[in-house]
DNA sequence: TCATTCTGCTGACACGATTCAGCATGTGGT
DNA sequence: ACCACATGCTGAATCGTGTCAGCAGAATGA
């Protein structure tokens, strides 16, 4: 533990027989820009390279404002089950661009968010992604007014912010396509959702209906539940009891679809010989499922990177950023 | 984005009509110790109030050295399926300690984990926690050795240092007593791994064993496979095509039990009433099959926030903690 | 020859806090 | 009247870096 104290950017400097700031300008790559002598420069990099110098960011960031440093703020990331890909994109991203990552997850509780935000101002973070778990519109909250922010997997349509989210309404356009490919008109829809502000079930039924339209249809039927397994199950259920049947359904994400696999087979219909399933998430969930469940990807590892990138890049504009999803095809469509 | 220079404790000092050094002992506590006139203190409490004074965190680290942030490295913590509630156990340990935490993740890249490391060292982070995804035995990353750290689900056996991790052998016993409660004595273990580090699967087979000991009982078989999904099908799928039967089945994971689930299903048993079901992990997975899965619960979260609490309590000695895991009652075990 | 420009570098201040050493002033004892 | 001590505060150094303004000497132009 008793290291001896770092070089510091003053001995780097008296050890090649320079001022610091002669020092400090070539390591910020200012030689050209100040002049200074080639062999200077070669002189002080072998003095870098042999102190193994490291700048002490502390000290930086107290001259530039600048932290190298982003803050992550969300209602739910690294608890939740498939959404944490998009902390891991974000860190991805900012490693790229040499920043680091630091995390507040508030639960959803207002009070505490206010205080993250607040920390997170405090600590000079270069800027804030904002994340919510399920796709929504939100008002975007006081604190990171004052403050550089993009939004992720949200939108507010009264701020003009940088702003990435999936593209919900493509993803249900190729889910229908996907049962079209397959022969399949009759398609029932699993877990229409009435949560307020959420964005992704209204968008992905106008991907649906869009898409059915090209051919003149239009959904065969909705059953509305939550978008859990038990309540997907008990969903299924009912509607097959009454009678319900379909050559294609879409669940609206895979534990709902885990649900309706249940019922299904416990009302001895095999996927997808009797009927087919697609549905969105493209979580591992839908790997694990027998047969594979073919669904709609939500690209949360890109949707995190993009949104730091976006944070980072100065020169992007505001707007609305929407990432395709893509089919992950698994066996549960009829001939796919 | 043109707010005004937030207030310097020079601005709260000039204001109150004392010096910088006054101010900044009233404000770190050392008001008495420094025998601070009660009219002052409260005068400058006043005025840190009237402007919203907060102290520049990072002036702050520059002078203590110390910067209230601690890293997180791991192979795979936020993109995994259930672990990455170590890393909101963390987080929140941290910010009840007024830490915060930084993450990075290596993917199970050395080189990069040395970056990850360096970097962490770099930022002057006041203590690393470093985590693996899977319960094993290490040797501690070289650039950690002149740091605090702790270890988080994993233990070098070599190197003296704090170290947390889910009682897996007591969990053992607590999965093989549940089925011994329900009058079950020939137990089959599924999943028996011979992953060379990991100490999961050991420990749960000794505290299986241990328990049924008691009783004069051993594990009627065992059915070796990896931990997945699919593998747990197949594995399970064989087992029963060669006559396997048992009155219960310990999974050592929940992704395995789901496959066993759908082997035992396409096999006509039913479960509980042909077969009960224990497993490992205590995930969201459990609580998703049909019946619910009856599953011994690694404590992810307070694992993670144990770990920052070690690392943050310089009284705390070396040595590794257990912490216990406890059994999830689901409906897969006879008579439950 | 002298003014001007270019070359190559440095001194000093600033960022915003912590903290050691010390300086007036009052108070009590002898 | 003088010393000792407690009280209540402050000056100045320090952490390690970034950067403006400027300085000496050499080269150039008229």
């Amino acid at each position: 533990m008793t290291r001896r104290r770092s070089a510091t950017l003053q001995d780097v400097a008296s050890s090649a027989g320079v001022s610091r700031t002669t020092a400090s300008y070539i390591l910020n790559g200012r030689a050209d820009e100040m002049r200074i002598a080639p062999s200077t420069v070669e002189r002080v990099r072998a003095v870098v390279a042999k102190l193994d110098y490291r700048p002490n960011r502390t000290a930086r960031s107290l001259r530039t404002r600048r932290t190298a440093t982003v803050g992550l703020i969300s209602d739910q990331i690294a608890g939740q089950q498939y959404g944490s890909s998009m902390l891991t994109g974000a860190s991805v991203a900012a490693r790229e661009l040499q920043h680091v990552v630091v995390m507040g997850e508030s639960g959803g509780d207002p009070e505490l968010e206010r205080l993250l935000i607040e920390e997170m101002r405090e600590r000079d973070v270069d800027g804030v992604v904002y994340a919510t778990r399920t796709a929504q519109t939100i008002r975007l909250p006081e604190g990171l007014r004052a403050m550089r922010a993009v939004l992720l997997n949200c939108e507010d349509p009264d701020v003009r912010l940088p702003s990435v989210v999936p593209d919900d309404e493509s993803g249900g356009r190729a889910a229908a396509a996907t049962l079209l490919a397959a022969g399949i008109e009759d398609v029932w829809v699993m877990g229409e959702d009435p949560v307020p502000h959420a964005t992704a079930g209204p968008r992905r039924m106008a991907g649906i209906r869009a898409e059915l339209g090209t051919r003149g249809l239009d959904i065969a039927g909705v059953v509305p539940c939550d978008w859990s397994v038990t309540e997907g199950f008990a969903a299924t259920s009912r509607w097959l009891a009454g009678g319900g049947r379909a050559g294609g359904l879409i669940c609206m994400n895979d534990r709902l679809a885990m649900g309706a696999y249940q019922a299904l087979a416990e009302a001895g219909l095999r996927i997808p010989e009797d009927i087919s399933v697609v549905s969105f998430d493209g979580s591992a969930l839908a790997s694990w499922l027998r047969p594979v469940l073919t669904s709609v990807e939500l690209p949360f590892h890109d949707l995190g990177a993009l949104a730091v990138r976006r944070l980072l890049d100065l020169e992007d504009a505001d707007g609305t950023v929407l990432l395709p999803m893509a089919v992950r095809v698994g066996g549960s469509v009829r001939g796919g």
